[in-house]
DNA sequence: CGCGTCATTGATGTGCATCAAGTGGTGTGG
DNA sequence: CCACACCACTTGATGCACATCAATGACGCG
């Protein structure tokens, strides 16, 4: 092999942790190793997979950041999650051997390529993949249980709010600030996903900046004070 | 064995092509049977798990309906399904190994329970089981798309109809009509799933009772123009 | 530098929530 | 069997949060 190639794997990345199961003999991490046939690069604005498209591989997010969105027939789409490094996407397609949603890159991104019926012949044999498969998936129902309450019973300003919390949350355990993200996507795309318009979101955050809750430069957004952040969340703003 | 006693097993339930794989060996229905640990029943507004309960079993529903709901802090709560026979409840509890909603039986019910650690053993030896499995988390993944895209950028006529017509086609694939149905839940139920008050959903069948759309008496809804209720989900009403 | 994209802010409109009153069906106990 | 209470539902009047429409501003990129 190549000495100047990189040896890409499960067993040497430092986002093993937050894709893989954890407590796999040697063995069985050489054996994932292999489950990862290939990485795929894709540009911003680029498309991971699309709704129709033939379902085969799961992907685990390398570097980047991505959404996925639904659509209507009539042309209204919906944004049902942002996907960051660690994660994985592609769930959606398992039920028909579609895809029935959009996976697009926010920025340049890395993702590595999973066969699903790796995967499934895979966690046949090591007990703790299959667990760890059976709980992505149902961290993602429990996620969109979450989004449901969302869009369901909260106002603009919670929507927001426990958005940023989040998204902040998130990064957090990949090693960022607690208090300081960036955005990689636009007012639309965080409209879209809270089920607000894009003048909303705006107005909501410049309500917050008004009262001192965060700093917002663009998609630069500082959180002053997250517990009034978690207040407006659970409703208990300090408040007649 | 009493010869009264009925073997209910799914070799012999009438359920069986809704919750289990299709295209078993006799040897391997046989092993499926022994999945199902026991049957539990439930009255009408008692419940099958609630939030925070520590997390053993997948359920089969076998007769009745249920609802799933989960709750803020600060007790707004919010339905995120409706469930009825040959589908199956307590996926959110995989993850974390607590439920994290309330099932309630929104009339009496019978579910067989189906221990987890049994279905994660017996599905890696039954591949057919195994992406029976991994189907229905995924349906349920997509399932939840839906309920976001309608949360999200639906109207209160839109949501509605496309409850109506989801209901109604369920039930069908069940052998009930496709043009009549018996609502299980009361009006604030479908509000709290639909993200509408109890008032805009009553306002909503008046709408369609008027249009000549639905006949509405109490909870019995008889659909006089599904074509209609389609276009009004896909925004593409007779219009100006 | 000029154009396109994204964001902010203001003015106005509207769909649904809220508040409130009344109806009808159901179950219960006298 | 009827009277009563309770609950689910309907319908009307009003209010408000967010959408819509519109104008302007701030970056970033070719």
């Amino acid at each position: 092999m190549n000495p100047h190639t990189i040896k890409v794997a499960c067993s040497n990345c430092n986002l093993r942790e937050l894709c893989m199961p954890l407590g796999l003999t040697e063995a069985q991490i050489q054996r994932i190793d292999d489950m990862v046939a290939t990485r795929r690069k894709i540009k911003r604005g680029g498309t991971l997979f699309h709704n129709g498209e033939a379902f085969t591989s799961l992907y685990a997010i390398r570097t980047g950041f991505f959404k996925t969105c639904v659509a209507t027939e009539d042309g209204r789409d919906q944004v049902t999650g942002f996907q960051m490094a660690g994660e994985v996407i592609g769930l959606d397609g398992i039920v028909n051997d579609r895809h029935t949603c959009d996976a697009i890159a926010l920025e340049d991104a890395e993702v590595c390529v999973m066969p699903f019926d790796r995967i499934e012949e895979l966690s046949r044999e090591v007990t703790a993949l299959q667990s760890h498969v059976h709980k992505i998936m149902s961290r993602e129902i429990v996620r969109e249980h979450g989004v449901m309450l969302l869009l369901g019973s909260m106002r603009a300003e919670e929507r927001l709010a426990a958005f940023l919390l989040n998204l902040v949350q998130r990064l957090h355990t990949r090693g960022f600030s607690q208090s300081e993200l960036v955005l990689r996507m636009t007012r639309e795309e965080i409209g879209s996903y809270l089920g607000l318009k894009l003048e909303t979101v705006s107005r909501t955050f410049s309500k917050f900046v008004d009262d001192g809750i965060v700093e917002v430069r663009q998609r630069h957004v500082r959180i002053l004070n997250t517990d009034a952040l978690k207040r407006i969340v659970n409703n208990q703003q300090a408040c007649h």
